[in-house]
DNA sequence: GCCAACGTTGGC
DNA sequence: GCCAACGTTGGC
């Protein structure tokens, strides 16, 4: 089993609307390299839901996927806020995940927290510059976010 | 609202 | 293939 970030703007989707669905489509993602993490994950991982773009930006939770990577149907919704006009039935480059909830936080791990650990120094969300919304996370980053709980 | 950093686009 | 311009992300 392996390990993941995921970030989502809480005002869009938070761990607390996961939480009372239970599962989800995790879509919208419109990066190569997020995507291609995506493609990676398998039913199972678990991932940390975490919160940007918001007052209190970090870690608010933990999910799991519950269903692998299949073609993003947002992409081809004219309708929707992720509509790519490249994108067609048969050639959709961008790819959506079905997760499901499995803890709340008592409290979110905020951002700032998690870059005075060392531990967590290489991992891209504690990164200047760093953007991207979906990454891998090693098993020691893993319980040494666990263990600021 | 600002702005640094990054990814993407498109002219050449 | 280069690179300037632009759009987006996301913390502050």
């Amino acid at each position: 089993m392996a390990y993941w970030l995921m970030k989502s703007e809480p005002d869009e989707f938070s761990i607390k609307d996961l939480q009372k669905i239970g599962e989800a489509r995790w879509d919208g993602v419109r990066n190569y390299q997020a995507r291609n993490f995506m493609r990676a994950m398998a039913v199972g991982d678990e991932f940390f839901f975490y919160h940007s773009s918001c007052p209190e930006p970090g870690i608010a939770g933990v999910g799991r996927i519950a269903q692998a990577a299949y073609p993003d149907p947002t992409a081809l919704d004219p309708e929707s806020h992720y509509f790519d006009p490249k994108a067609s039935p048969e050639k959709n480059p961008w790819s959506a995940l079905q997760v499901a909830h499995v803890h709340t936080f008592p409290r979110v791990i905020k951002l700032d927290y998690l870059k005075q650990q060392s531990a967590l120094a290489e991992m891209p969300l504690v990164q200047k510059g760093s953007r991207l919304s979906v990454m891998p996370v090693t098993a020691e980053e893993w319980a040494v976010v666990m263990g600021l709980l």
